[in-house]
DNA sequence: TAGCTTTGATGCTATAAAACATACATCGAG
DNA sequence: CTCGATGTATGTTTTATAGCATCAAAGCTA
């Protein structure tokens, strides 16, 4: 069981929090409009088509986002951490879900009402501007992403995924393992490529001593080197 | 020279244009805050990596905007057609500028200062959100087209993008000639693929009579056919 | 524990698309 | 008008990577 009673605070008292800048009528307010709801590890949280029904934060736990294309193949293209938000993009844009989320872990999640997002949380203009350079941010990324994603090689492409995959969730206290355990076939639908590539590249890696692999965990041994090979495609 | 009484009308006159919903104060005062600049064909308006100066809104003409990926290969990410934004993701994000923007015919630009942004008009919640929409569609498709660029073949890339300018920039009187004439280098560059390969894809289009070629002019012949290549892959 | 399913590893083959080469057409500058 | 530059066209070669097949290991379930 996630403790969601450290998360409830963090939601408003975390700088982090899209919610921190709320003044104090409003997170008063917000606490009439939220639920919390815990989801297993590989569960659905909305799929690609739907219609987005609240204002999702992350409390605890990770989510990936993809997209399926050409024959079913997924594509991720966004991991969430906590008090991150899942799903926005859709409930802002007043479209549906263009992605499909699914947890990664046991996660909490909570859920605002639309209504308060729409009637109260906009009405402030500094929460207004927070979405909107988290938009700009995120459109950002994704320009980015579509650019390496479709010019880099498989090396590069693996390469900047083990990098974000570090920038995103940071290492255990060994200072070298990445705090995600993905499987190979997310770890090949992050980068774009196929199952197979992935781990035959994640070998090659491990073999150079740019990584090292153990099941699922993977320690970044040397980061320079596998910066240039993602700088370089 | 383009006319630039009717396109300053339209800035606040017209209900595509994003200042529309200003109230009339705030119209008023943005008269203060706004220039005009004429470009001609291929010229840069910002580059990758700049400091944006303004709220840039796209008057008369065409702009591309482009990202330089692996070994300068330069991907388009973005089209603008008249009353459409420029460079306003890294403004409103407090970044550099991530794209290149070059316009592909005489044009015409209305700079915003960012002072009449962020002290007036993002102050009215109104304008506010319709920012937060239109990055949330922005997002939506260049997530969307991340997928289509790395899984689709060419065929499928080429046939989407042609779907694309139809969709962006409309057809000529006679309802098939496609209203922008792009070099093949450019409609390579936005398709993922090489200039040959652009070539060599729409002569076989040409010659299976889905479009017909005449110079820069591409004339949409079977519209159905081409949906169903796009969405072939 | 045995049997089944899922995940990971690796070799081989097929193929889409890049890279390269060459030629022709068009266009603006001198 | 001529010349070089640029854009367009098309054929050939090379290569990266998908696709497939097989096998081993690990994880579940009965």
């Amino acid at each position: 069981m996630l403790n969601s009673e450290t998360g409830l605070k963090d939601i408003v008292e975390n700088p982090k929090s899209i919610f921190y800048l709320l003044n104090q009528d409003e997170k008063e307010e917000l606490q009439h409009h939220i639920s919390l709801s815990q989801y297993k590890k590989n569960e659905f949280i909305f799929k690609e088509g739907d219609k987005p029904n609240g204002f999702l934060l992350l409390v605890e736990g990770k989510v990936k986002i993809f997209k399926e294309g050409v024959g079913g193949r997924e594509q991720i293209i966004r991991m969430t951490k906590p008090l991150g938000l899942i799903g926005y993009r859709a409930l802002l844009g007043e479209e549906t879900h263009n992605g499909t989320a699914v947890t990664l872990e046991q996660s909490l999640i909570c859920t605002v009402s639309p209504e308060f997002i729409f009637n109260r949380a906009l009405k402030n203009s500094d929460f207004s501007y927070r979405i909107i350079r988290k938009l700009c941010k995120e459109l950002g990324f994704s320009n980015a992403r579509t650019v390496t994603l479709t010019q880099k090689h498989i090396r590069g492409r693996l390469a900047e995924s083990l990098i974000l995959l570090k920038d995103k969730y940071g290492f255990e206290h060994d200072g070298t393992t990445l705090r995600a355990f993905l499987s190979r076939e997310d770890i090949a639908n992050l980068s774009n490529m196929t199952t197979s590539n992935a781990i035959r590249t994640l070998s090659t890696f491990s073999s150079e001593k740019v990584i090292a692999i153990d099941g699922r965990k993977i320690r970044i041994l040397d980061l320079n080197r596998l910066e240039r090979i993602s700088k370089l495609g």
